[in-house]
DNA sequence: GTGCACATTATTGTATGCAATCCAGCGTAC
DNA sequence: GTACGCTGGATTGCATACAATAATGTGCAC
């Protein structure tokens, strides 16, 4: 009978599939951007692009559509999530509710090595600030959701850490939506005061310098319902 | 172009594929703890009990392992999961994180109709707990984790809601597979208290109330590692 | 009798095929 | 000219078929 209990040594699923390749490859297209939201992504597409069967693509769309990443309506196909602004709310409350505690967690067991790591994301994450083009761009959107990522991965609790995952890569779809800064780096400096903070073993601290900053990012969003405007409002001016 | 932003009346995905339905009655006997950890599920073997093809099967069995309540292994199948004791911690520790600030959520919002309907589920748990048989005690573990899911609904956040529903599922299974007392009931009367603090908003007590009742669940686990001794640890005396 | 190599069987992994559904374009009635 | 209904094409939903892998059983060598 036997069983997998190896106690928490598979960092997600060690399945291998073809199926994980795309989810994981579909995953970054949207959350560093490339894919919009509302985009169509029609089985025979991704299965092409990919070289194998509407079988695995079509796995691979459920499985995002179990991240929040896909929306899947039933006969007509798969799109890039387009969180309504009440979504959009929605997730930055889970990520108010959840980061503190994901902080107070990491905060305890920390090693000075692990700073060191956060504080060496960080650099990588000022260098691409400063650099020019569309690649860099993404390359920033994305280290700056893995401050947070890393930070939930130093606490330890996989569970919460695969939750942050989802939440991440669901706050770069709102962002892309709702964003208005150009600059969406706006959070660069908070980080660092964040990690000097858990240094400084100042968990109330750094907490509250957490929720300022998912504020932050959350007040440079429009949440404004804009109802889709495809049809008669876009034109009746 | 379009798209699906018609404001969060998706209940969870109104696909009403025929995987749901087997999902959910997987997943069901999960929780209810008809099936116990590390039971086979082939895929032919559930598509045959719903009368659907492996395909629908295998799309069902592949939904929970990404709830947590079944693992697939690579060319080997599907089982229900078996969590270890370090993922039972975890469990445990996410909703030592989360619910607290679910419940601070449910108390800002929450009206005095559904104050009710905690409280009639609370007498339902109550009246299960004094039934006898098989059944009752089903429907009493069931109760229990509703009560949780309930808060969580009145906290006005889906994203919340659906963690949260995986987090009680994984706990049953938690529970099967390490729980000793055989009165799963523990914690009825703390419910009640923590009504009682909410209907008070006294949200600090009830706060605490919720970490403490928490704490007795797991309390009642016996978390050392159960080195799967389906082999020769069983038999050598 | 024990241990190993091989054949057999069962189960999963993936691709393909058919039926059902939706969408768009066209034509017709009013 | 507008609205309605119809038909053709495309796409998804599901089942089945085949290939690949793992589990099991058998027979032979020692």
């Amino acid at each position: 009978m036997n069983s997998s209990a190896d106690g928490l040594l598979t960092p997600s699923d060690l399945t291998e599939n073809g199926t994980q390749q795309i989810r994981d490859a579909i995953r970054d297209a949207i959350v560093e951007r490339r894919l919009a939201p509302g985009t169509k992504l029609s089985e025979s597409d991704v299965g092409g692009l990919f070289n194998v069967s509407r079988t695995l693509a079509r796995a691979a769309l459920q499985a995002l559509s179990y991240e929040g990443l896909v929306s899947v309506e039933k006969n007509r196909g798969a799109f890039v999530a387009y969180p309504s602004p009440e979504e959009a709310r929605q997730i930055f409350a889970a990520r108010r509710l959840v980061e503190p505690g994901i902080l107070k967690s990491a905060a305890e067991r920390i090693t000075p090595a692990e700073i060191k790591q956060l504080r060496q994301l960080l650099v990588e994450e000022g260098r691409l600030m400063n650099e020019r083009g569309q690649s860099a761009r993404r390359a920033e959107i994305k280290a700056s959701g893995d401050f947070h990522l890393m930070l939930a991965s130093f606490s330890g609790n996989l569970i919460m850490q695969r939750f942050m995952e989802e939440l991440v890569a669901r706050s770069s779809l709102v962002i892309a939506l709702y964003g208005q800064s150009s600059a969406s780096s706006c959070g660069h400096s908070e980080h660092g005061d964040i990690i000097t903070a858990l240094e400084r073993k100042d968990v109330d601290k750094a907490c509250d310098l957490m929720l300022h900053h998912i504020a932050h990012i959350e007040a440079d969003l429009d949440l404004r319902e804009r109802k889709s405007f495809g049809l008669r409002e876009a034109f009746e001016r």
